[in-house]
DNA sequence: ATGATTCATCGTAATATTGCGATAAAGCAA
DNA sequence: TTGCTTTATCGCAATATTACGATGAATCAT
């Protein structure tokens, strides 16, 4: 028990579960938005603007990373940070595809 | 510790966290998609099209009726479920308006 | 080389989520 | 009423997530 049972479901819904869980975190969202704004930042920037331990910011970058929204490049002794655009757009279509379907008879209640 | 931190965040950025959480796991999908499908179905349809057990499926429906996602009416010894279209709208507006925002110049790594 | 800066990772504690059996509540049919 | 169907809730076990201190690796300036 505990772990979830991906195989009852079909690939798209287990993928676009997944990319929800990586937006379902205040955290990851507000250094998604900080990335929007700056295009580019370093860790120490999120720390500093955050105000979590530099640990955690790491630990969120991390997920980010794995998921293809950002990516990191070496500069000397800090790492910049900046979004994938590719991963960026994958995501709005995933999530536009959802939303999109709807008409207004779909509460027959 | 293990608690997230909303106090560090924005209102709209634990809402959008919210929303994204809502929507992090394939079963809640599968049930919105099969709303979106059908209009309307009562929780056994549930059990029977994803194969979770009914505990199971009613927690979910409960998770998805919170956020104002869905709703349920009593209908005899049943309950029948559909979307609500004015959530529904508000979630989508608030995932456009967070992928809304880049362009082409937003990584500089 | 030494020390300072920056970041990733490990280990751990606290908390949250997932899944389900068992049970309860409510309506319906006979 | 009795039994059947349908759903919600409780309680528990398994797993996942969140947060952070401590530590280590890499770079740079002196």
């Amino acid at each position: 028990m505990g772990a979830i049972k991906s195989d009852l479901f079909t690939r798209k819904q287990n993928e676009l579960a997944a990319m929800a869980r990586v937006l379902a975190h205040p955290a990851r969202i507000a250094i998604l938005q900080y990335l929007l704004k700056k295009n580019a930042c370093i860790c120490g920037d999120l720390v500093d603007e955050l105000g979590l331990a530099q640990a955690t910011i790491s630990q969120h970058l991390k997920e980010l990373r794995l998921a293809g929204l950002i990516q990191g490049t070496i500069e000397g002794p800090s790492v910049c940070y900046c979004l994938n655009p590719k991963t960026w757009k994958k995501y709005r279509e995933s999530f536009m595809q959802l939303f999109q379907e709807l008409d207004e008879t779909s509460c027959e209640c």
